[in-house]
DNA sequence: TATGAATGAGGTTTCATTCAT
DNA sequence: TATGAATGAAACCTCATTCAT
């Protein structure tokens, strides 16, 4: 039994618990998730599971958003970018967002409600995407295309471009499915985001 | 007044659920409300509750969504619209948002809350807002402004635009407030919306 | 409207009560039943059916089985017995018997529930039984084969003989079935209802 | 005792909820009980009767009749019989039927309740009699007065006794009590019950 | 006669959480 | 660390029944 042993336990159970958590809301949804359920489909106890999540439920998705954080948003989206391929870059980006959606719908459907019912995962979330959006930001500085923008200029365009994202995917996936086929939300979606780099840059500029 | 304490008032019975839904969810949020809270503030049996709703809290949910549907969009937004003020009518528009809104902040988000935990209320919410937006379209079409537009791309461009509208708003009242102020929310709006407006046009004219 | 044009309205409300009940038992079970269902289905209210059974659920079912005990157990069972042809009388009453409840099988199952559940179900049950006994005894008591035996003597002998039939189809359709054919249980139950005649007659004759 | 004032004692809980079942079906009967009824009673939480018994009363009476199976029908009821006195010795074992259901005559009735209420509790009522009479049959297989009996005829034959017995007793008593005395029942199930085992045995020889 | 709105007690079940082991 | 028995509040919903209309 070596000293890192329990470590990679502790770490083992955690992920566990996250695969588990992910499992059961695909399959049933946030709604009908409780910690009992988690625990029997894991093969643990609930007490195991109060004791990484002192919060229960709610704590488990808490640590579940900052995990796929990254996955959401993240410094690849952006690193092939050159004047001319802008277009097609918000192209792969979108439609990269929306299969990451498809993919884990009820996850995602999730969260929202998550989020929606309980302050502190509102609040670690707020947080979780913040930092992410900072790292984000760190990596992009370093790129040429993004050198002239002053670093908190960046993190604002980035959060704002990351939250019309969301919004509007979320508000078509969730809530008001308006567009007939994923093209057309796509091509939507890249001209509203085209015009709000636009935007921020000439913002940028005359600052 | 009879001597069981009770009266005979579907309509009033009706409302005095509703009413009292909005008060509890202004208070504790949806989370917490139950149908024995709202009989008991309401001063009414649980049965009566679910006699008018026989799928308790949700369905509750589901018929207040049409009850205030209109209030977040409707015709009266886009009457005085003359091509100078274009900027000026959005700008109204945007805040008269904001501020029911505000002003109901719990309910709107309960409401969210009650659209994705529910397969049901997700779908009569749907229709609600496409009969609502089908509603503002008949009113619309008579006025001159939008006479020369064809009656489907009307509606389709208020639809894109409520949209668009509910998830910016949304995702920064409920998700991720990155405005500092009412202000730059709305410019920032007003800014996407002229877009959209200008983009939806464009559409329209070369059909 | 003629004067027995009421009273045709009522028996018609209670034989559609009667027909509902049926329906609804032999979909549901017993325990799934209640007024509100009967109502519903029959479509009539609630209060028609407390008007006609004031005791609700159980007040059916004690008249529902005053209406078909006699399809139960009656005379036309006996009529062309002659010594001979004993053995192939029984055959074709147990045959029957078992066709009647195989065919209601939930109905009779939801009889018996209610007459353990409720002593006043219990009670016109056993006097149902009794009064019908009564009449087959009468109408068999003319019939020469019959003529020797006291009238009392006969009708304990077919109150024992009801009932050890009921006693015995019933534990092995709701309780126990240890028979694999019916072929199995009809030639068992030939042979005891053969033996209890037989007894019967010599307790008879003894005295 | 903790503070908390709970104790752990797996064994000792179900054994009360047992106890607490017969006691208050003896009391009101299977249809007024229920599991806050038996929770109050037994002191215990509701909550723990659905960790040992997640189907709630029905559960319980499920896992009761297990319980006292044998009590109805076990093999010492057929220990000490000689040709001779097998009259003697079903008048015994009749009454000793007769006894044990008159004293707890609540609990067998509610336990025919719980049959005809619920498949579930059919089903393993139905095993467990069947367990129960396997286990007899081992246990007197190995007497003599049975030695010659294949042992699937004598399961069969104990089978078949076993329900004959239940039939008529609980037919006098649930449904239709058609003797006058004790020993009137008695008499006639002797004879039945002597009339059976003479015509299984025939069977059996003439295999 | 017939209706069905209204009651509210009471049933089943689930839940987050604690804590002795 | 890990367990899972125990809690008990509270959710859900249904029910028989009444009574003004």
């Amino acid at each position: 039994m070596s000293e890192k042993g329990y470590v990679r336990d502790k770490e083992g159970k955690i992920h566990l618990i996250f695969e588990t958590f992910a499992k059961l809301v695909n399959k049933n949804g946030y709604d009908k998730l409780s910690t009992r359920h988690i625990a029997k489909e894991a093969g643990i106890s609930v007490g195991t599971i109060y004791h990484y999540f002192p919060g229960g439920k709610h704590s488990i998705a808490s640590g579940f958003i900052e995990h796929i954080t990254y996955q959401i948003f993240n410094a690849d989206m952006f690193k092939d970018v050159e004047e001319s391929s802008l277009h097609e870059m918000f192209e792969n980006l979108v439609r990269r967002h929306l299969k990451v959606h498809r993919e884990n719908f009820e996850i995602h459907r999730a969260i929202d409600q998550a989020i929606l019912a309980n302050r502190g995962v509102f609040k670690r979330h707020i947080m979780a995407v913040e930092s992410n959006i900072h790292e984000v930001t760190n990596k992009l500085k370093h790129l040429d295309v993004y050198a002239d923008i002053p670093e908190n200029s960046l993190f604002k365009i980035l959060l704002l471009f990351h939250n019309l994202l969301e919004a509007i995917v979320h508000r078509h996936l969730f809530f008001n499915p308006v567009f007939d086929t994923d093209e057309e939300l796509t091509s939507y979606l890249v001209n509203i985001l085209l015009f709000q780099t636009k935007n921020a840059f000439k913002v940028f500029q005359s600052q």
